[in-house]
DNA sequence: TTGATACCCGTAAATTCCCATGTATAACCC
DNA sequence: GGGTTATACATGGGAATTTACGGGTATCAA
């Protein structure tokens, strides 16, 4: 596939009382690069973690040809409720929203509330796609990483002081 | 063939007293993407789950073509009542509605009453057709995926809360 | 007429789009 | 290097559009 430019860095961006949230500047450039400049962004639950996952569509047909792909090894006459119920996931469990010109999408309910994402979202880059977390929520989830809990404390503190 | 928009999203939207639902807009747009413009929605029963299942004039020719093709491989003395049954799907147990010009159509009696839709309809994107369920049945439906539930009661909630 | 469906309009709420402001970072000039 | 200007970014707010949905009226068949 043509040349994907990465994820990287990390953030933490405020929520506003419409529910909005800015995706920080840099991963926005990303997604709109793999994305041929349009301003459309997939969303949808991490399958272990309690977080969002979120990236372009380029790296989502990637996702759906991994399905089809799929499809086709589950043969079995067996099978057809657990492809059905993939195809029910694929298509529902992700969200497509648009973001403005200042790189601010309206979080959908049920992902929000599925990860928790109150006032704050802390987000950064993982290659294909970016996390999107409640920092408090990461802090307090065992499998993370210890350095990647210093990172979001100290972005925590960045924020309560100003 | 040419490039079809995939169904994607989801909605519970009600039913009013004269028994109209409206697709939700998103679902709506493929529609009419789909059919050329065309208002009018193909309904039918979901082969297997208690629910229904919306698509596009396309969409139901390629299922025919398919009909047509699978015909040529049933040659099997024995299969000849699920070929028998199968045409008789794909030709009269399916209704051709039309919508307004805000995306509203008339549940066909017999579909409404099969997949027991009461006062609100759950649609759902799955790809090359959306699935319409009534969202208590779903949820009482095993064979449904656990988070496709959660999308439910959370919607259900959602519209209480109002 | 009566009952049913199609078509049209209105409304309230939600969503999208666009412009404005404060602030931090980077670039620049003397 | 110090001070100043320019740029980019996060975020607030308002206006315009879209959406879901209620209700009325016309059209048509029995």
């Amino acid at each position: 596939m043509d040349s994907r430019k990465p994820y990287t860095g990390y953030a933490l961006n405020g929520i506003d009382g419409k529910g909005r949230v800015g995706i920080p500047a840099g991963l926005r450039a990303t997604v709109e690069a793999n994305g041929d400049g349009e301003r459309t962004l997939f969303v949808a639950r991490h399958p272990s973690d309690p977080c969002l996952v979120g990236y372009d569509r380029q790296w989502s047909n990637l996702l759906k040809t991994q399905l089809t792909t799929d499809e086709h090894l589950d043969r079995g006459e067996g099978r057809v409720f657990d492809r059905l119920n993939k195809s029910r996931r694929a298509y529902t469990m992700v969200d497509e929203v648009g973001f403005d010109g200042s790189g601010r999408f309206i979080i959908p309910g049920f992902l929000r509330q599925s990860a928790k994402l109150a006032d704050c979202a802390l987000f950064f880059g993982v290659g294909d796609q970016f996390e999107i977390w409640s920092p408090t929520v990461l802090l307090e989830t065992p499998q993370v990483d210890a350095e990647l809990k210093e990172v979001a404390q100290w972005l925590l503190d960045q924020r309560t002081a100003a």
